[in-house]
DNA sequence: TAAAATGTTTGCAC
DNA sequence: TGTGCAAACATTTT
């Protein structure tokens, strides 16, 4: 559930509830529920993984984690974090992180830092990129200051789109690798968007939870805690550079007929097992 | 069944 | 006071 675009998606489904009063406030959430009652819905409003309920004073701000999850007008799991009533429909939202805050949204955020957003600037996330020359690649594309809404999945398929190794380190890359790097967090996020929506998301990742290679048809390194950021990287030790690039490139060997066949079946060629017999045509 | 996973905050040790 | 790390949180899927 929970990458930048899933979060458009919510908000463009509650839609029917904008303008619309809560009537009835409910859930396990400790924050103080009863000052939602009666409020009209300003606006629903994103800020990456942020789902913004905008009330008149108030903003409920909700965060789904790894595990939340929502539903409209059906309970669908018991004990729901948060569930408000309108006259319409309901709204539930389960095992997410709840907070109050009375402070304009405006100032709070940063919106040209959310790669979904109209206000998405990728001159500022060029420049706080060139703030933390020493971050790894893999770190800065989760970096929620820079790319609010980029999530594990976003980043890997990023890091492989553009060929960059998750351990580069930012200050290294060349400045086109930088413009494709902020380039491509949005673009792939709007693609992950409408994807997501027509259910064929896994179907079009071609590094997250992938084993091979799509371009080399080698196996891809699986790491499971790579970076500061600790989460799982997928990706090709071949097609991905890794910057800064060594000055003397050490040659690369074929890759064994063994490691060959891990990815046969997936477009890979696997030469044909030499026979232990004599050679019937002497070379 | 245990482990892992689209994530972030908190609290403790140093 | 700052920083870095592990733990906590919570749920579904493999």
């Amino acid at each position: 559930m929970p990458e930048g675009p899933s979060i458009v998606i919510l908000k463009e489904e509650v839609q029917l509830f904008a303008g619309k009063k809560i009537l009835e406030v409910t859930g396990n959430t400790k924050e103080d529920k009863a000052l939602l009652n009666g409020k009209k819905v300003v606006s629903f409003e994103s800020w990456g993984k942020h789902f913004l309920i905008r009330l008149q004073g108030l903003t409920v701000k909700i965060h789904f984690l790894l595990f939340g999850s929502y539903s409209i007008n059906e309970m669908r799991k018991p004990n729901p974090r948060l569930h408000l009533k309108f006259s319409n429909g309901d709204l539930y939202l389960y095992s997410c992180s709840v907070k109050l805050f009375t402070e304009d949204p405006d100032a709070v955020y940063d919106w040209s830092a959310d790669v979904m957003n109209d206000n998405w600037s990728p001159a500022k996330a060029r420049k706080k990129l060139k703030a933390l020359p020493d971050a790894l690649a893999c770190d800065a594309l989760l970096n929620q200051e820079i790319f609010a809404g980029v999530g594990n999945i976003i980043k890997n398929e990023v890091l492989f789109r553009i060929r960059v190794h998750p351990e580069s380190l930012i200050g290294a890359l060349p400045p086109r690798k930088l413009t494709e790097l902020i380039a491509e967090a949005r673009k792939y996020s709007f693609q992950f968007l409408e994807w997501k929506k027509a259910f064929e998301l896994k179907k079009h990742w071609l590094a997250h939870t992938k084993t091979c290679c799509p371009r080399c048809h080698i196996p891809f390194v699986k790491e499971k805690h790579l970076g500061k950021t600790k989460r799982r990287a997928f990706f090709c030790e071949n097609c991905q550079v890794r910057y800064p690039q060594p000055a003397i490139l050490a040659p690369r060997l074929p890759p064994s007929r063994k490691i060959l066949l891990k990815c046969a079946g997936q477009g890979n060629v696997v030469p044909a097992k030499r026979s232990g017999g004599k050679r019937s045509i002497p070379l």
